[in-house]
DNA sequence: TAGCCTCGAGTTCT
DNA sequence: CTCGAGGCTA
């Protein structure tokens, strides 16, 4: 009795397990929390530790069974894996020609009725060959080039989704399921940071996938079954290949392939729900449509969708050409990944000075168009995605419109020996500025490389004019980058005044320039030097001011003079104005250079409207006691007062106090044992007050 | 101190 | 649109 108390027990837990499984994986509604689940596995575990002859081949405990392999075994199909027609039209006449097809072959005419069909998705994966013998999976296998693939069994078992037991009574003598073998977006991408963390922490043989497809792949193709595990895989199955006695002479096989995936379900295999039984051409193209336009919305990348003749005696009927069903066909949409060749890097020189790699690519058509170019943002990225030139890699332009490169494809290992070197930008460039020459530098903690020549580069001013001109600043209309281009290189233009001075007959005497554009340019020109302040602060370009901040300036100065003679301080008062930008509009306005300029500007007739600004009151000078409006930062431990105390006091009296110290702290509040935050406080020049100070400061203001 | 949110800057092709 | 940086806030 002792002896069968534990049995009895472990096939209860294999029963539940499987069970919630099930819901889990298969149905996505799971009927206990995953603690709990935890915990029955856990306890099915020790007692197939305690008793290894209860252990069973399809026991939930078993997924990851045996040891590393050697390699892969060759399997044979006993019913070759056949690819299916793949109409690459992307147009909805792929469906219609798929129906006349079929219609010509059944010899219908028009006064037949329409075809039924099962429409379902194409997954982005990888196909695969499930063998349940009695009900039992005892054999997984790739597709291979259709005849022969490999025996990833051991892999497969570690697929959760995957039953190791056909839930149905009596079970076919042979049933193989096939189906595709994919990863989930999301799964994907959690994959993906895990294994950047892994990096991050130092491991060395950890990558980060390509995508979810490659990812799929190289987890089935694992010989460590363990490592396979790790990878969240998924299943749909989609179709059959050998069968034997489904009922006597299998005359439980569904007469349709929609009642065929039913029953699949039924047994526990995973069957997507993306799927639909339509009438005729017309039913196609409706599914076509309506699964394109959710497309970017699915949980998994597809490439298209499938359609199959749904009755299977039809399916019969049809037959075969050569190695293909005349009943299916795939209809793919654009492809959002190509493959191409990385054929060079060039860097580009940005307004700001910013040195941008971008990939040359061998031109691809991918998401409708041809992409030729993709940014690589800056360095860092580039070296994080390994990416060299002559490289294979795959890009990718989704519903995002701009193409990225995603990544490499690592072939063989006779072509990783042979890669060109990493990519090192300073190298590259030998620490100058591919335009003008100047030397290249990099801020401390920036990843940005910079070409320090300024308005002293032709790029820089190019884009600065460019800036100048835009919508959103001056807004000349009739200055294009190609004009900017032979205005700068013809030496027309050297600095943004210039640009009023143009004349008639100059602008004549360019290339592809008729007079009518040349008046328009001149309007255009005309036109804007009516403006506001808050466009003209913009159009001039300074670092880290984009059109709200430059309105936000405008509206708290009101007039242009107040703003070029503020101090950081004064700066610092603006709403979302911090030490960077206040610096940084100080310095811009520090240099005589940029100030020769505005004043040409305002000569040649640029002029705004100029207000009073609404400006809170100029604060008091520095040194003279005021708490409200102020900013305090505590640090360290003081005498009497407790930090909450402290902060009390403080906001009581209509100051701020803020967890770190800036150029906008006007107070810092130092005890025993200040750190960081006090020697930041005397680098800035910030006053710092003891307890006592702080105390007199209140009273003072109290009074 | 971390994390949120906004802004700035750069980007492709037709 | 995306990324990074800056500013602000819990």
């Amino acid at each position: 009795m002792s002896e069968s108390e534990p049995a009895h027990r472990a096939a209860e837990l294999r029963a539940m397990l499987q069970q919630h499984a099930h819901h889990y994986y298969v149905l996505d509604a799971p009927q206990i929390p995953d603690a709990e689940y935890d915990r029955l596995f856990q306890e099915l575990e020790a007692i197939e530790a305690a008793h290894p002859e209860l252990r069973h081949d399809d026991s939930p405990t078993q997924r990851v069974v045996g040891g590393v392999l050697d390699g892969f075994v060759a399997v044979r199909h006993a019913v070759p894996m056949l690819s299916i027609r793949t109409e690459t039209d992307t147009e909805p006449s792929g469906a219609v020609a798929f129906d006349a097809r079929v219609r010509r072959e059944l010899a219908l005419t028009e006064a037949d009725p329409p075809i039924e069909y099962a429409a379902e998705l194409k997954f982005d994966g990888l196909a695969m060959n499930l063998r349940y013998e009695a009900g039992v999976l005892v054999q997984a296998a790739t597709r291979g080039d259709g005849e022969t693939g490999e025996d990833v069994t051991q892999n497969i078992r570690t697929i959760a989704q995957i039953p190791r037991r056909l839930k149905c009574e009596p079970p076919p003598a042979v049933l193989e399921v096939r189906g595709e073998v994919y990863i989930r977006r999301d799964d994907f991408e959690a994959l993906n940071e895990r294994q950047r963390a892994l990096i991050a922490e130092g491991a060395k043989n950890e990558k980060t996938f390509v995508n979810p497809r490659n990812a799929a792949a190289g987890a089935v193709r694992q010989l460590d079954p363990a490592i396979a595990a790790k990878r969240p895989l998924s299943f749909f199955a989609y179709g059959l290949g050998e069968v034997q006695g489904w009922g006597s002479d299998n005359s439980a096989l569904p007469a349709t392939h929609s009642g065929l995936l039913d029953a699949l379900g039924a047994f526990g295999l995973p069957v997507s729900a993306e799927r639909a039984v339509v009438q005729g051409a017309e039913g196609l193209v409706r599914f076509h449509a309506a699964i394109g336009a959710r497309r970017d919305s699915l949980p998994f990348d597809i490439d298209g969708v499938v359609y199959k003749v749904n009755n299977r005696a039809l399916q019969q009927r049809l037959g075969f050409v050569t190695r293909e069903p005349r009943w299916a066909v795939a209809h793919k949409y654009p492809a959002q990944e190509q493959m191409t060749r990385l054929l060079g890097i060039d860097i580009q020189v940005g307004r700001t000075g910013k040195l941008t790699p971008v990939a040359k690519l061998e031109p691809v058509f991918v998401g409708g168009t041809t992409v030729s170019n993709a940014t690589l943002h800056n360095e860092d990225e580039v070296r994080r995605k390994d990416v060299r030139v002559g490289d294979t890699v795959i890009v990718r332009r989704a519903g995002d419109v701009i193409p990225q490169v995603v990544g490499v494809v690592h072939d063989s290992a006779a072509v990783e020996a042979s890669r060109g070197e990493p990519f090192d930008l300073y190298q590259r460039l030998s620490g100058q500025c591919p335009v003008c020459g100047s030397p290249i530098g990099r801020e401390e903690g920036e990843v940005d490389w910079r070409c320090t020549g300024g308005l002293t580069c032709p790029a820089q001013r190019k884009e600065a004019i460019l800036h100048f001109a835009g919508r959103r600043a001056m807004d000349i209309e009739g200055l294009g980058d190609k004009l900017v281009d032979q205005l700068v290189d013809g030496g027309l233009i050297r600095t943004l005044p210039e640009l009023y001075t143009l004349g008639l007959a100059k602008l004549c005497a360019l290339d592809r320039m008729g007079d009518k554009s040349a008046a328009n340019l001149l309007a255009g020109l005309e036109a804007s030097k009516r403006t506001t302040l808050g466009r003209f602060l913009y159009a001039l370009g300074i670092r880290h001011i984009g059109e709200t901040t430059a309105k936000d300036l405008a509206r708290h100065f009101g007039n242009l003079d107040r703003i070029i003679e503020a101090a950081e301080a004064q700066l610092l008062e603006v709403n979302d104005v911090g030490p960077v930008v206040a610096h940084s509009v100080r310095s811009f306005f520090d240099q005589p250079h940029h100030r020769e300029i505005i004043e040409q500007l305002r000569a040649v007739g640029i002029s705004w409207q100029e207000t009073e600004g609404v400006a809170v009151a100029a604060p008091d000078a520095i040194g003279i006691a005021g708490v409200t409006g102020r900013t305090f930062v505590l640090t360290g431990t003081l005498p009497t007062l407790t930090r909450d105390a402290a902060k009390e006091l403080i906001e009581a009296a209509g100051g701020k106090v803020t967890g770190s110290v800036s150029k906008k702290t006007n107070y810092v509040v130092a005890g025993t044992e200040a750190g960081s935050k006090l020697d930041k406080a005397n680098e800035l020049g910030v006053m710092v007050l003891d307890e006592a100070g702080l105390l007199a400061l209140l009273q003072g203001e109290m009074a």
